[in-house]
DNA sequence: CTAAAAATTTAGACTAGTCTAAATTTTTAT
DNA sequence: ATAAAAATTTAGACTAGTCTAAATTTTTAG
């Protein structure tokens, strides 16, 4: 049994893990929690203790097959609460993150899988993340980001790499919703803006900065 | 801000004192919350410090108005997530109270005022017992103990004092579901049972321990 | 290859919440 | 009214998680 404590860090290493190559470090581990170098490495070593992450001092730190079920595990609490308060109270995509961080740790089994059937077993969250298997399968999406794509291509805004209330509430505001059919009309050469029309819609300009936090297919 | 802990002594200081007259002591707390008298001891300072309790040395502990806004707070979403478990999950009444402990502390008045909206402004929890309101109002309800009810009597279940599996199961296997209508058919005058008519159903035994605990109005 | 910089770990300390054992106060029973 | 019993508090210690400052290791640059 894990305290929050443990399952912050569990989680913050899988995401870390993902977003690049090779061990996760001490320093980025610290930045993510807020917390410093040293309170890290305190916790490495617990967790490498309790065999949920592979740790060999200044070596950085990868998970094990357990730690990486355990992450998965509370990420797909995260989610499935994430989709219970937009789809069933009515909260915006930007207000739920930090309800979800708390409620992602309450702990009981059958607690998630009635939420889950509850909520029709949906495969994503409000922001378009794949919601992970009961099992502890992460799903494989294949998207791209919206700054890859080229003049002409028609395309479907399915995800958000960035959480910050104030990007969701950007894109609510340009009328660019999780879902949406666009076409990308023009590429800024200079900027590399992006202006996208929106099926049914005004066109609407969208910066590089955002267009690589926009996921699409 | 309060702690976990600090709720939880504050929703027990609470619930004693609603049980007893005077003063909630400190052997009392410390066995309602699994602990020693000494660390009851430091808790009571420091919520004494915050000024959400009364406290004299030795002379056992009272909440204070705005400690007991906060009981009541924590009660209420409690309760309302109770509510949520059975209503939208489909758990049983047995099995909702720890999950409930839990979801209890997660702390958003949006999320509580959204859920009590879902459900529909619910005035009581699957065991009977009122909501305190958004204000922070405890409703009276004024039912009595089933063990208090004369022979002829027609009575309405309408709450439990005693929340453990093991007793709301003995009722569901009886057959005394909250809101169902009873009659007393005979009360034993040796061992004081009761013999209870549920309404379109058999008659049932009803111990005095269990009739104890059940309340009608 | 080596010296400086950066990253990481260690040492020592602090808080919240808990414990046991000992001391103190209050209550109870002659 | 007092002595014993019960209740409560104090003293001192422990764990989880955190911190700062110092020491150590790894990486980088010349
Ligand atoms: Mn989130
Ligand atoms: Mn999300
Ligand atoms: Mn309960
Ligand atoms: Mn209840």
């Amino acid at each position: 049994m894990q305290s929050f404590t443990e399952e912050n860090y569990l989680k913050t290493i899988y995401y870390l893990a993902t977003r690049q190559e090779g061990e996760v470090t001490t320093n980025a581990l610290a930045e993510m929690t807020a917390t410093r170098a040293a309170s890290v490495t305190d916790m490495l070593r617990k967790l490498a203790d309790k065999q949920l992450i592979h740790y060999k001092k200044y070596q950085g730190v990868r998970l094990t097959e357990e730690g990486e079920r355990l992450a998965l595990q509370i990420i797909r609490r995260h989610r499935l609460w994430e989709v219970f308060l937009v789809e069933k109270l009515g909260f915006g995509w930007d207000e739920v993150h930090d309800i979800a961080e708390e409620l992602e740790h309450v702990r009981s089994e059958e607690l998630v899988t009635r939420l889950d059937t509850y909520l029709g077993y949906p495969q994503f969250d409000p922001h378009g993340d794949p919601i992970p298997t009961p099992a502890g399968q992460m799903p494989e999406t294949g998207y791209r980001k919206l700054s890859e794509a080229g003049p002409g291509d028609s395309i479907r805004l399915m995800g958000v790499l960035e959480h910050s209330t104030e990007f969701l509430q950007h894109l609510d505001r340009c009328n660019l919703t999780l879902g949406c059919l666009v076409t990308i009309a023009e590429i800024n050469a200079f900027d590399k803006s992006v202006l996208v029309q929106i099926e049914s819609g005004r066109p609407v300009f969208v910066s590089h900065e955002v267009a690589k936090n926009l996921l699409v297919n």
